[in-house]
DNA sequence: TTACGGCCATACTGTACCGTATAGTATGGC
DNA sequence: GCCATACTATACGGTACAGTATGGCCGTAA
């Protein structure tokens, strides 16, 4: 039969165990965690499940490294979003942005997420490993919106507390869009993004293009209150 | 063996469909959808899983009745809360304390919703269920929101998308309250209350105890600005 | 050349569980 | 007294899948 299919690409392999975590990552968040079983993710790594568990004790291991692979991959695209030089308020808000969007588009995004919350449910390490990354992006938000109040002068606000409100409304809104799909036109992801920035009580921002919807009147808020 | 066990309470059940429809309702809640067999939900029933595919066609109708119950349950302890005869934005604030102390306290809540929107990424019916339910918390939301605003006089806002934000920072709790489980403290919850409270723009409204944080402080919006 | 250890494939075991087949029981109509 | 209908209990087929047992290949070092 078909013997020395792919005997030439062996050993090459980018190290086995990242490459299946990437594989496990793709299967599971096309089809959810339940729905995919340790043969097609070595399958889709070039492998068989013998070598699989050669590299995982089982499959929770393969499942949080799948998790580890899709923290990185989110830190390296934030990274990649807020580098190019600009001021704090304009990086705020091309950070919303991609994550609206993220949440919004990008489907394996949401059900990866959502598969984990199930999971995180039943299994302490799942949750510890989402509560460490949580806590990182919080504290990458709350940078970002100290650096955006402080450019504006007005940091009257509990930044930790506002940057909670506006991770729990991207969480709802990556649920929503399974079952809203409308939100996914652009004009609306625009007034959502307006919407999340609001929470901030930050004035317009950026460029000078127009905002959506006089909700921003907020910016304009009584001075001397400070604490 | 065991012969005529329990014979008396036979026919009095109140008509099995709705009682198993609540044995899975309980069970998916508490242990999640995956990991509760036919044979747990039967027996939590008094049958067996013979009777209960004479009701049921299959995994999925019990799951959809299972829906229905809790949407109903929902709907009673919300008409709960708002029925006592108070004020426009006093019933809101009460219907919002409700909700976030759904999301948070409540662990059924928590894990059988996210356990819906799991089971709504692979099953159309089941995300059309959830979106009909979804539709009609939003409507009584929206209801709630210019009932209250209206007593203001400032209705300059579009409420549909203010409850939508709501909402899903609702939604997003829930799931963050299985990670963190110290929002759970009363202050914390009063003062996320008082954040939600703070997306209508509303006055601090209701009792005379003061609010937690300076936060509302938005109340005192400039007036005319109304479009 | 041999020996060995890292890596992988194949074949298999054990288990959980959905759905069904079928036998049995209560109740009411005729 | 007979039968139909509604409902329940038990047993089992079929399947999906996690995890294991075992042996082969290959590079490296003695």
């Amino acid at each position: 039969m078909d013997i020395m299919k792919k005997t030439a690409s062996r050993a090459s392999a980018p190290h086995m165990p990242p490459l299946l975590a990437q594989s496990a990552f793709e299967l599971f968040a096309d089809n959810g965690f339940a729905n995919v079983n340790l043969d097609q993710v070595a399958g889709r790594a070039g492998v068989t499940k013998g070598s699989l568990y050669w590299h995982f004790k089982n499959k929770k291991e393969l499942i949080l490294a799948a998790c580890q692979h899709y923290y990185r991959q989110w830190h390296t695209d934030v990274q990649a979003v807020t580098a190019p030089p600009t001021d704090p308020p304009e990086r705020l808000r091309r950070t919303i942005t991609f994550s609206v969007d993220s949440c919004i588009i990008d489907q394996r995004n949401r059900l990866f997420t959502t598969g984990i919350f199930m999971l995180m449910q039943e299994d302490g390490d799942v949750r510890a490993s989402w509560t460490r990354f949580y806590g990182s992006v919080r504290e990458f938000y709350v940078g970002l919106v100290t650096a955006a109040q402080s450019a504006e002068a007005v940091s009257h606000r509990d930044a930790r507390r506002d940057v909670d409100l506006m991770l729990e409304a991207m969480e709802g809104l990556k649920l929503r869009a399974g079952f809203e799909p409308h939100i996914a036109k652009p004009s609306e992801r625009q007034a959502i993004v307006e919407g999340l920035l609001g929470i901030f009580q930050l004035g317009t921002s950026g460029r000078g293009d127009s905002p959506r919807r006089p909700r921003t009147v907020r910016g304009t808020v009584p001075a001397g209150k400070q604490r």
